[in-house]
DNA sequence: TATAATTTAATGATACAACATAGATAGTAT
DNA sequence: ATACTATCTATGTTGTATCATTAAATTATA
């Protein structure tokens, strides 16, 4: 099995196994792990529209987060409400619970990254963060990723909806 | 974002991404990513009863290829039979299609191959490989790898039903 | 202004992922 | 032989991934 191959093999078992990791902790919380991203994205940059909330997401990525969203409305975490200045857009936003559980979700995750922090230590994190960064960067999921750094470290740029027509 | 964050997050868009590459490459093809993964595995260590193509399958890995295979019986490329030895089992093996069908998507991993290897020129990859291989090791999808890695570097031991009653 | 193109959300369809369960068969202990 | 346990495959269910399409609203263009 040649080096691509088995990088190719290795990503997708590693993906796999650190969902099974991350849904394993979240099911007494009733929520999966995309599920817990959106959240984890209001928290930090809503309120947003579908669109936004997709060009942030790595789950699910450039496409459409109706349906997902839809289930965290229908658990009374998010509050979908049609924006006022462009009336083909929703804004979306936690409510209190939607809150709540995105604080716990935190906790949950900090946890999990303790854990890989623990398991990795001996490893040239390093090199394998910027050889999966180039691999990425030109990719949808990759820039979702990139702009949810990018706005954490902006901290004057407050979340809104994408820049356009703030009501 | 911390370390462990990112790299989980690194993890989960380089998976979606390379999915949806192959999944590209395939489509003229009429296979999914996995599919073509159970193809593979067929033409190389097949024939194998169900649980022994989940062993080997990344994809989905410790679990039920059942529905996998299915698609792919109805596909016209694999051939289901029971095993005469034990009833509860079945014998998987790729037939004449199958066969050529898993040649073509030899070619097409190849080239995805050599597009990483292109793009992952002066990156350590062996860094990343061994962080990866450490994280999935003790977890089945590694396990899945490994074992194929291990019997395909085993000249002698050739493709079987995992040496249970050869009939 | 009228028309065309684009954007936004929603929805339909197929397949995969993960978990649970059932039914048949095989092996084991008594 | 009988009962218990384990194995193997199949199937049910929910949720995600991806692609395609639709309808409404907005923007751009003739």
């Amino acid at each position: 099995m040649d080096t691509a191959e088995e990088l190719r093999y290795l990503v997708l078992a590693a993906q796999r196994e650190g969902n099974r990791m991350l849904a394993q902790a979240l099911r007494p919380w009733d929520l999966t792990p995309s599920q817990a991203e959106v959240l984890r994205v209001l928290a930090d940059y809503g309120p947003l529209a579908l669109t936004g909330l997709g060009e942030l997401l790595v789950c699910e990525s450039g496409n459409n987060p109706s349906r997902l969203v839809d289930r965290l409305v229908l658990k009374g975490l998010i509050e979908r409400r049609q924006s006022t200045g462009d009336r083909r857009e929703i804004k979306l936003m936690l409510n209190t619970d939607g809150e709540l559980r995105a604080k716990e979700v935190k906790g949950i995750e900090e946890a999990i990254h303790r854990r890989i922090d623990e398991a990795l230590a001996g490893f040239d994190v390093e090199a394998t963060l910027s050889l999966l960064r180039r691999f990425v960067s030109d990719l949808p999921s990759g820039q979702a990723l990139t702009r949810r750094m990018v706005r954490k470290a902006e901290p004057g740029k407050n979340p809104g909806d994408r820049g356009g027509h703030e009501q």
